[in-house]
RNA sequence: GGACGCAUAGCUCAGCUGGUUAGAGCGUCUCGUUUACACCGAGAAGGUCCCAGGUUCGAAUCCUGGUGCGUCCACCA
């Protein structure tokens, strides 16, 4: 006897030894797997496929398996397409979203992961070089402030000037990549079939030189340009945020109306309003037409200061007064107004938060403590017109610490959406429509790609959404005042500190220039900057160099950029359309002259079973890693596939999950059955894979059985409609549809056909082989159909089947040859009837054990001949003891049930007798009937339904109408009454 | 204020380009330890397809209006 822990044994080794039971299954995984477990001196098994003594576990344990799988899965390589068996010539690309490195994935990214990875590996299965691109997103204020708090939280008071530069960014970048190895672990326990050899990060080198060559190539463009505007600045972050990062929150404040002159203007915020110097009113507006022009003094905070009065439209009269000062320093509206008039822009807050000199007395003052200070001064002057308590209105907030946002005028970065550059071409995937050469506005090129269809948004109502948002897009701040992030490629000459002042011309490039004394800019670009290089950075550009190899055949293959760029698809949430979808578009249609992506799927939100968003203060959150944990990953990716809609939002709980879970039992049990009665006692001669292929053999001899025709025939059309499904990104369909077949028709019928059918066969050795043949085959045909949804149970039992990977299995063909419209049809019958006799079993209460004797009256031959050559089914499944087909039924009598069904009548003969419920129950069938009757023949007593209607149509309703009073007339003629 | 979405069985949702006696899963009820599976099987009950108009021979499906819920954008005089 001997004891191994596991790995290669010669198979003579193991069949020469003695005491030791080889099973068939045994043997047949040596042969296969050759690795081989020993575990005590009776019980041993392959490891692989876990059997034991001729056992396969009644219960699939996800756990058990997946992290194994995984592991086979990346060894084999076949995440990287150089790897793929075959030729292939079509290329399916997709990259994955990056998460941000701020932490663990929710089931946001469960959902992505889930949709991306059935893609990738139906694309895979369909022969397609498949690749699907792995990578993390620094996410650069949102790491930087949970840096910041989990250091504050450890005492820090102020992180940032506590370490230094330096520091800081080492702590950011420690916790990064550490966050980095959760996430990538979070993927892989989701099956995501990602090639990991193509990761990137957002920040990486790689990347790095990506962001700086686009910098370059804009400013060179004059597309990014250094301007003074107003920006929305967080006092806390102390940076800049884009204006799609700016949240709003509903708030009760109080609104302030001052006497400022001759006019009363009104203000949530009086501590913006020390230089306030201007009067606009309505042009039109005739209470104030005599003071436009005026210039006046006007007793205010600090004093006396010198205002006058201007007309613009901006100016709503039916607004409080109609009259309005401006603030030009903190408020968009106004900012604006004063670059129309010239005004002077004077910052009455800080980067702080505090009061500048321009507030006087108040100077370094925090600006909104202050508030109810300048009020009480204005009051003492008599200045207070009035003041509503209950004034209730938007504050706008930063979207990742909460803080109220100050707009204030800073010198910052921007891109500009609306100058005409030059437009360089693709050579190898041209935008249609657009020369090279052609003078364009980023803008422009934005809504042609999209409203020309080259690029696709599914659902296509967020195309009006993209439209929307583009017409109302303004200059892209791109400068943020964090650390953590891209440092803005330009370097100064001067050491001064770079911040409002106007400086020498700057030098931008890829790398920091030549000489001394030079100083790079100290901002950081935001996140979306690199984020919108994404598919273009993550396949080699700008480099475009990095030929590869075949891992197999040693053929030199194309670059990454030209070979799978632009990507087949982008799959990402709904929110980020604006963030993101865009900015790539923008971006990439932009560098290289291409669309990022040919289709944007677009998934939405998971919510709680409540629909409401998953919160830590909610306690609501389902985390992925648990319910793996708990119902296995392939549960939890069914429900977050099947029964969701693209762009919709989806409410999720555990009993889904746990009901996905069921449908994964469902399905090993399945597979259980049928490769267990394979290795029933005499295939020791065949191996499995030997006994299936053959199958067209089988076809073409043309003996099968009706139910062997109409499952080949359900496989074929079901096969077509989950590929049509899959192929138009309708995974919730497919999905269903795989389900339905699965359960409801090859588990619940073929199955127990099966059975009978081997049982009959006993005798006839063909018969009984040719029902497993086709378990086999379609078994084998669900296992890939399955894969892409349920990758791990269906490689589990693939390799019970077979010692390839089933992820590179090729996905079943059309067979069309085994659509059998007929056999469908008449099996039908059969189902039916079996159908009605469980229900009449089930109405009259007839023990289980209990069979029954029935009658039938067959109208054509043709019924009655699949009925006589179903027998044995019916008797089975139905638990029928003795069927009697005869020419005519009595009419009356006691002691059965009548069934009318589709050229058959039958007699239910019933152990008890009950006369009265089944009056009642005939009573109520006819009444039924009569309904349907009168609601066909009022259609067609309109003259216009068969005139206007088309005739199929009319024939359908016909047939329809015949059918129902023939069998409307066989239960009357069969009651007594 | 502008735009978009959703409303179908107790719950979660399917129902694509108008023709079904409107479907599934979960839940409920009744029966069942048949050697694939109780994470199961058989059967059943359960619906004015939000309301009102319109188009049409025909509307859950298309149009208009309304109601309720949700989301995004704009907005801090």
């Amino acid at each position: 006897m001997f004891h191994l822990e596991s790995g290669r044994i010669p198979n003579e080794t193991v069949y020469g030894t003695e005491n030791l039971h080889i099973s068939y299954s045994m043997k047949w995984c040596l042969q296969n797997h050759r690795i081989f477990y020993t575990l005590t001196d009776v019980d041993s098994f392959c490891f692989i496929c876990s059997m034991a003594k001729n056992e396969i576990p009644k219960a699939y344990e996800a756990k058990q398996y997946e992290d194994e799988i995984y592991a086979a899965w990346e060894k084999s390589g076949f995440f990287n397409p150089d790897n793929l068996p075959g030729k292939r010539t079509e290329m399916f690309s997709i990259v994955l979203p990056p998460p941000n490195v701020t932490g663990t994935l929710h089931m946001g990214h469960a959902v992505m992961l889930a949709i991306e990875d059935v893609m990738t590996r139906f694309a895979r299965m369909r022969g397609k070089k498949a690749l699907w691109i792995p990578g993390t997103d620094h996410a650069a204020i949102a790491t930087q402030t949970k840096v910041e708090k989990l250091l504050m939280k450890d005492g820090m008071k102020d992180p940032r000037r506590e370490l230094g530069r330096e520091e800081f960014l080492k702590r950011v970048e420690k916790f990064a990549s550490e966050s980095h190895d959760v996430i990538v672990n979070q993927a892989k326990k989701m099956g995501a079939s990602l090639d990991w050899t193509r990761e990137a990060f957002t920040l990486d080198k790689v990347r790095n030189k990506a962001v700086n060559t686009a910098f370059k190539i804009m400013y060179d463009d004059g597309l990014i340009y250094r301007g003074d505007r107003m920006v929305n600045w967080c006092p806390r972050c102390k940076s800049t945020l884009a204006d799609d990062e700016v949240e709003y929150k509903e708030q009760k404040t109080k609104f302030y109306y001052f006497k400022y002159g001759p006019v009363v203007i009104g203000t949530a915020r009086p501590e913006t309003k020390f230089a306030d110097k201007v009067i606009v009113v309505h042009p039109n507006d005739d209470r104030y037409k005599n003071l436009i022009g005026k210039e006046m003094d006007v007793e205010w905070i600090e004093g006396i200061v010198k205002a006058k009065v201007i007309a613009d439209e901006v100016a709503d009269i039916s607004l409080g007064s109609g009259a309005m000062t401006i603030t030009p320093a903190h408020s968009f509206v106004d900012f604006d107004l004063a670059k129309k008039y010239d005004f002077e822009i004077l910052k009455i807050i800080d980067e702080d938060g505090n009061l500048t000199k321009a507030a006087g007395t108040f100077a370094g003052k925090n600006a909104h403590d202050s508030r109810e200070e300048i009020v009480s001064v204005l009051e003492k002057k008599g200045l207070v017109d009035h003041i509503d308590e209950d004034y209730v209105h938007n504050l706008s907030v930063c979207y990742r610490c909460g803080t109220a946002i100050e707009p204030l005028p800073k010198v910052q970065w921007f891109i500009d959406v609306n100058k005409q550059f030059s437009f360089r071409q693709s050579e190898h995937s041209p935008i249609k429509g657009i020369k090279n050469g052609q003078l364009l506005a980023l803008k422009e090129i934005m809504q042609h790609v999209v409203r020309t269809k080259q690029i696709r948004i599914i659902p296509d109502r967020f195309e009006k959404t993209y439209f929307h948002w583009i017409d109302n897009l303004r200059d892209w701040n791109i400068s943020r005042q964090i650390w953590y992030g891209h440092r803005v490629p330009v370097w100064y000459k001067q050491k001064s500190e770079v911040g409002d002042q106007k400086l020498e011309t700057p030098f931008v490039g890829v790398t920091a220039p030549e000489g001394e004394d030079w100083q790079q800019d100290t901002d950081t670009l935001d996140t979306w900057f690199s984020a919108g290089l994404w598919t273009i950075s993550t396949l080699g550009w700008p480099d475009q160099n990095n030929v590869l190899t075949s891992f197999h055949t040693g053929e030199k293959m194309s670059t990454d950029l030209e070979c799978y760029h632009p990507t087949s698809v982008l799959e990402t949430g709904y929110d980020i359309l604006f963030f993101w979808v865009a900015r790539m578009i923008l971006m990439t249609t932009y560098t290289v002259g291409e669309v990022p992506f040919r289709d944007v799927y677009l998934h939405g939100l998971v919510r709680d079973e409540q629909g409401r968003k998953m919160s830590k203060s909610l306690d609501n959150i389902i985390d992925p890693l648990d319910m793996i944990e708990k119902f296995g990953a392939d549960a939890t990716r069914l429900s977050l596939v099947i029964g969701t809609t693209p762009g919709n939002d989806t409410k999720l709980s555990e009993e889904k999950i746990a009901g996905y879970r069921n449908f994964t039992n469902k399905l090993w049990n399945i597979s259980r059955f049928v490769l267990l009665s394979l290795r029933g006692d005499e295939v020791d001669e065949v191996i499995p894979s030997e006994i299936a292929s053959p199958l067209d053999q089988l076809v073409a001899r043309n003996d099968m059985t009706l139910a062997d025709r109409w499952i080949l025939s359900r496989f074929a059309t079901v096969t077509k409609e989950v590929t049509d499904h899959l192929e138009n990104y309708e995974f919730s369909q497919a999905g269903e549809k795989l389900r339905d077949f699965t359960w409801g028709e090859f588990a619940d019928w073929y199955l127990e056909i099966a059975k009978i059918q081997k049982q009959d066969g006993i005798g006839n050795k063909q018969e009984a082989r040719d029902s497993e043949n086709i378990l086999f085959f379609v078994l084998k045909q669900l296992l890939v159909l399955w894969h892409p949804f349920m990758p791990f149970v269906t490689e589990a039992i693939w390799k019970n089947i077979s010692s390839d990977l089933l992820i590179v299995e090729s996905w079943p063909k059309e067979q069309t040859t085994n659509t059998d419209f007929s056999a469908e049809h008449e099996f039908s019958r059969v189902q039916q009837l079996i159908i009605s006799i469980r229900n009449i079993r089930s109405q009259y209460k007839v023990r289980q054990e209990q069979s029954v004797d029935v009658r039938l009256q067959i109208q054509d031959s043709h019924t009655r001949k699949i009925i006589e050559e179903n027998l044995s089914i019916i008797k089975t499944l139905a638990r029928v003891q003795d069927i009697e087909i005869i020419s005519q039924l009595p009419e009356f009598g006691s002691g059965f049930a009548v069934v009318v069904l589709d050229q058959i009548t039958a007699h239910i003969i019933l152990p008890i007798e009950d006369s009265k419920s089944e009056e009642a129950r005939i009573q109520k069938e006819s009444e039924k009937l009569r309904d349907y009757i009168l609601m066909i023949e009022n259609k067609f007593s309109d003259k216009e339904f068969v005139s206007k209607a088309p005739p199929q149509v009319v024939e359908k309703m016909r047939q329809k109408l015949q059918e129902a009073k023939d069998k409307l007339e066989s239960y009357v003629s069969h009651s007594k009454s």
